[in-house]
RNA sequence: GGGCGGUUAGCUCAGUUGGUAGAGCGCUUCAUUUACACUGAAGAUGUCAGGGGUUCGAGCCCUCUACCGCCCACCA
């Protein structure tokens, strides 16, 4: 009797995921089974079974996706997977960010690059419907790629943080936050980016390594005190010289004031003022207070009731009034004022230092720190309808009191850091791709509303909100808030947050404060953050060294199952990792194995009908059900504490070494010499083991197990996405 | 300056509540078409960074040190 006659002619060709798993996708979408309210009008889910949800974290739509996202979707889908075999009612809402200054900096590069043009060029209304177009075209590439690598998303509840709903979420959020004196507007000095044109906030501020001259010199000849500085040219703004309060040098200048006519050729006064922020072994020990262009300078002179003199500009020029430096670059007024301070013979001292120095994230621009009326979201206010506490103790309690996990745990530590030192968070943005600040003025008027005042004569604000405001809210604004919808009731607070530990404070952080304050719960339960893919070298991904991995590209060449394992297996959370080629290859040629197991189970139990409850097994059988169970149980309990990286290692190496090498090879020797009752005891066992097999590693490799789920020869099966997770006894 | 993490086989990493050191890849030898060569069998490889302590017992707990990595702050 020949093979090919009995089992499907493909067993016969090694496996083909991509032939595979493009079919396979489809026949899943087909089903609805990814959405949980199809899940329970079929009956595969209770419907009063426990909810299990994750919200995806939105990726931008700057472009398309990499190694990073492939890992943090894999876990996902592993989570979703899971719980959804384990009967409850789950659901993964997916999404996409605007990514508000991430977006508008890709395609003003692009506009330089092809047409030589700034968005001022175009204007308002043009320049964002190129961004729309940009943003839509990403929008399409990365769903495709989301598909690519199984994500079992329910689509019909899809989400973008800048369409109409969320922007009503936005819009309500704000005013309720405005209507509460948690959003307030003040002038401040702020991390102005000049290439951006456009407030940061300070977690958007890099700091890098840089050697810059430090200059030491006084205003004038008959100036009692030295100053150093590396930025003389900020030094026209000075209106006081700071000393520490018991430096016996400087203590009987304290409180005096002096008038240099001609710094460079502009008029200073120059108080002399104690405050302990000053350290006596720096420098001189005494410090020149430039209050519009230092945040500490800006405070001593608040203190001190100080005049505030700008005199640098949004584009990172000299604004102040005088022949030689107005217009100039700051970099040209540094020389200037260097040039002027040596021919008076009053610079000092010229040394080299390494400093840092702070640039924009998105923009490389150099920071300049610049007084500018902003929108701040206040951390520190009391609010009345949650028990008097601000919004920093409302993100702080929820991890402090472990009502959220953080996967690994160490991440509290950091967590708690990073709170101490939050400072009120600056939302308003100078950029025009993003949620327009509800909020309109007719001359010194203010309205806050969600809609425009009905009135003429009302002008919105310019500005737009920061892209974390409208990410924050994601775990709710994408179950239909503020509406008070089913979803909303039913999968919030949601179960899992999934994401990489770099924004933690960018967004969990926020999505906590957002979730605290406007619904008073916890937006998760979890928060599983996982670690950066790195090279075979551990190095970064990167365009400039490209080294990085499409995952597109080894999703062609190795399946998207294969992709999944080397991402997974042995991969513990927080941890960077590597990954290179031939690992993911490895787990293609495991997916074959799969393919070849199958193929000699299923040709050496023809003769029988695979029976369920098969009971009549083998001693040897029986130990070997025995090992199977255990081995279930472990990887249940691995499931279910998040331990992707040993359940799939443990039933990869079970698959692999115990099934094939021992069991399988052990069979041939049981269908040649055994008893009949031995043979009919290893064909149920062997098709059983099969079976389950499948089914634990489905979260894992969701497409082979469906394919092979499909060319099993029992009738009338469901789908493997519904299939029930075996049931173990938890007493041992 | 403050904080966090790491150091285990040649490489990449696991190692549950403390109980005889593990996996994958690589390497050596053998098997040569057997469900699978995208294969199988056998094998070699460790001062668990270092010192000190707790313990009957430490890769794991405590303590000190060294080195690597990351985060935050930032001195003008």
């Amino acid at each position: 009797m020949a093979l090919e006659n009995n089992i499907n002619e493909k067993l016969l060709k090694p496996y083909d995921p991509k032939e595979t798993e493009s079919r396979i996708y489809k026949l899943w979408e087909e089903s609805g089974l990814f959405n949980p309210d199809i899940c329970i009008e079929k009956g595969f889910t209770e419907k009063n079974a426990e909810s299990f949800c994750i919200s995806f974290p939105p990726a931008n739509v700057t472009g398309i996706l990499h190694m990073g996202h492939a890992l943090g979707t894999t876990i996902e889908d592993i989570m979703i997977r899971y719980n959804r075999m384990r009967g409850k009612r789950t659901l993964w809402v997916p999404g996409t960010d605007h990514a508000a200054i991430a977006t508008q900096s890709v395609v003003e590069k692009e506009l330089l690059k092809k047409e030589n043009k700034s968005r001022y060029d175009l204007g308002r209304e043009e320049f964002l419907k190129r961004v729309e177009k940009f943003a839509d075209e990403s929008h399409n590439t990365i769903i495709g790629q989301l598909k690519k690598m199984g994500s079992s998303m329910d689509w019909s509840r899809e989400a973008f943080t800048f369409d109409e709903k969320r922007n009503l979420a936005v819009r309500t959020a704000f005013k309720q936050m405005y209507e509460d004196g948690l959003i307030y507007r003040g002038l401040r000095i702020v991390n102005w980016d000049p290439k951006g044109q456009t407030v940061v906030s300070d977690d958007e501020v890099d700091h890098k390594p840089n050697k810059a001259k430090f200059y030491t010199f006084k205003y004038s000849k008959d100036f009692p005190i030295s100053i150093s500085t590396t930025r003389p040219e900020t030094k026209v703004g000075d209106t006081a010289v700071a000393v520490h309060p018991d430096d016996p040098r400087y203590k009987e200048f304290v409180g005096k004031t002096y008038t240099i006519d001609n710094f460079c050729g502009v008029k200073l006064e120059i108080k002399i003022i104690a405050d302990y922020e000053v350290d006596k072994g720096f420098g001189t020990g005494a410090l020149g207070v430039t209050p519009a262009h230092s945040v500490i300078d800006w405070e001593m002179a608040q203190k001190n009731n100080l005049p505030i003199i700008q005199v640098i500009d949004e584009k990172a020029r000299m604004m102040i009034d005088n022949e030689n430096l107005k217009g100039k670059k700051t970099t040209e007024a540094r020389e200037i004022i260097v040039e002027w301070l040596k021919k008076e013979g009053l610079l000092e001292k010229e040394e080299e230092i390494e400093q840092n120095i702070s640039v924009a994230d998105r923009t490389g621009g150099t920071i300049e720190p610049l007084p500018k009326l902003q929108w701040f979201i206040d951390v520190n206010k009391k609010i009345k309808n949650r028990g008097d506490k601000s919004l920093k103790e409302l993100m702080l309690e929820p991890i402090r009191d472990k009502e959220i996990k953080l996967i690994p745990n160490y991440f509290d530590k950091t967590y708690f850091h990073w709170i101490e030192n939050l400072r009120d968070w600056c939302i308003s943005r100078q950029i025009w791709y993003g949620h327009r600040i509800p909020v309109w003025y007719k001359g010194e008027e203010i309205y806050c509303n969600t809609e425009a005042p009905k009135e003429d004569g009302w002008i919105q604000d310019e500005d737009t909100l920061d892209t974390w405001f409208s990410s924050g809210l994601w775990t709710f604004s994408t179950l239909g808030w503020p509406e008070k919808t089913e979803d909303l009731k039913t999968y919030h607070p949601t179960n899992v947050l999934e994401t990489m530990y770099d924004i933690l404070f960018f967004w969990v952080a926020r999505m906590i404060l957002m979730s605290e304050y406007i619904l008073g719960e916890k937006p998760f339960n979890t928060v599983y953050l996982h670690g950066m893919v790195k090279d075979k070298q551990g190095r970064k991904m990167s365009k400039s060294l490209g080294n990085g991995i499409n995952p597109i590209e080894v999703i062609e060449k190795y399946g998207a199952d294969a992709v999944r394992m080397s991402l997974i297996v042995s991969k513990s959370p927080g941890i960077d990792m590597r990954i290179a080629e031939e690992e993911i290859k490895g787990y293609k040629h495991f997916a074959n194995k799969i393919w070849n197991i199958t193929r000699f189970v299923l040709d050496n139990t023809k003769e029988i009908k695979y029976d369920k409850n098969f009971e009549n097994y083998s001693e040897k059988d029986l130990d070997l059900q025995k090992e199977r169970h255990d081995l279930i149980v472990d990887i249940t309990k691995d499931m279910d504490d998040y331990k992707f990286y040993i359940a799939s290692e443990k039933i990869y190496h079970y698959t692999w070494h115990q099934f094939a090498d021992i069991i399988l090879e052990d069979s041939k020797k049981i269908f040649e010499n055994g008893t009949e009752e031995e043979k009919l005891s290893r064909r149920q066992f062997l098709l059983h083991t099969l079976n389950k097999i499948l089914v634990c590693l489905h979260p894992f490799m969701p497409f082979i197990t469906e394919e092979i789920w499909g060319l099993l020869p029992e009738k009338n099966k469901n789908l493997l996405i519904v299939e029930p997770w075996p049931q173990i006894s938890r007493k041992l």
